[in-house]
DNA sequence: TATAATATACCGACCAGTTGGTATGTGGTC
DNA sequence: GACCACATACCAACTGGTCGGTATATTATA
């Protein structure tokens, strides 16, 4: 209740990003009443309406960040230096069957929950969600490029490829979320490893 | 407002889930208020709370409404009666892919989209989620097993294969609320078919 | 370099409208 | 006339958002 410290100035901003990134993450993002995040956050409304707008206002903010700092997490991440481009699908499906470790709330995606919701009420929220999953799909992209350009496959893009990796990781979020449990998730991602271990001519 | 024609009497119920069905679907749970749904569905509050003891409670019974609908419908479908089981399974792909030439609100999952916001917050509606999901993958499995048992996979099982079917739908759902457009789900079921092609020797 | 002027960051009380939920009344049906 | 299926009226708590104010930092000026 009583807010003992103060956040330090210049921190309220990033407080309440991070606040709503865990919150919105729990309860989506309708449920999370500005009062609670402004609490969660140790910050008062006033601060919250200096550096946003709306909540809506927020959101995008949110999911922006969310963008970056994913972005940064997987390109930071070693399998990116592997020579075969093959390799490093391999290397981005093995990390995300690390992170399916984690308690649900830490794995689900701040995009693909906020965009079920705000899909069709919220046209900048949709949007900050769509820059995010475009942003996911180029990462993988640009190795199935590659893969593809060393070894062909006719009738297959490295986008609907890309795309299909999303779907896996959106959809394993979902069903792991429904069944309190990360193995139907983890399961696609082996599945999705086998497909890609047919089409590229790549035995386990 | 002012109600010109009333609602029959007996009708208050279906009609309450029927519009929740199209709200949630819209705007998601938390952000489908009471009032909002009693006026879709021509009823008063009074209406609401003799059929539900909560918002919770329609919450679990629009999810179980929506598990009892669909299932009714895939089982009804003509690809059930074809002799080959690969064959259903293609014949289910193909039904996925035309609903996805609805709007995205109509082939949005309700208890997909449910389940993303309230899977901590409601241990009655994770659970109903779960019957939901569940249910799907009964269908499919059942059709697995067959093939499966006709032409068998080592180290593959019905149950992992009938999730992966699941994370497509799912997955398709969220990034088409995304991009807006359902390509990148339409693409996902023919990565799905392709897969299982590849698995069970059925070349196009 | 001291100081005035201004911009930034944040506080917290307040507001009107909405929220899920309740208590009680009423008309139709058996 | 009892019961069921609703309608009506109402409520306290909460909702996103506003607004006047204050403390701190930055810049301008002399």
């Amino acid at each position: 209740m009583n807010q003992t410290t103060r956040v330090p100035r210049g921190e309220a901003r990033a407080r309440l990003i991070e606040a709503a990134r865990i919150l919105v993450r729990r309860k989506g993002f309708a449920a999370t009443s500005l009062d609670d995040l402004c609490a969660a956050a140790g910050v008062t409304k006033g601060a919250f309406f200096h550096h946003f707008a709306s909540k809506e206002a927020l959101g995008v903010a949110l999911i922006d960040d969310w963008t970056e700092t994913t972005g940064a997490m997987f390109a930071a991440h070693p399998y990116n230096s592997l020579p075969d481009p093959v390799d490093r699908l391999f290397g981005y499906l093995e990390l995300r069957r690390q992170i399916l470790g984690q308690p649900i709330a830490d794995f689900s995606c701040v995009a693909g929950t906020t965009v079920q919701e705000a899909f069709e009420t919220s046209v900048s929220m949709r949007a900050a969600a769509e820059r995010s999953i475009l942003s996911g799909n180029d990462h993988v992209r640009s190795h199935l490029v590659e893969a593809l350009a060393a070894h062909p496959l006719p009738g297959i893009t490295a986008e609907s490829l890309a795309h299909l990796f999303q779907v896996a990781v959106q959809g394993g979020i979902v069903l792991a979320k429904a069944k309190g449990d990360a193995s139907p998730a983890h399961e696609a991602f082996d599945h999705l490893e086998r497909y890609l271990r047919l089409l590229f001519n790549r035995p386990a």
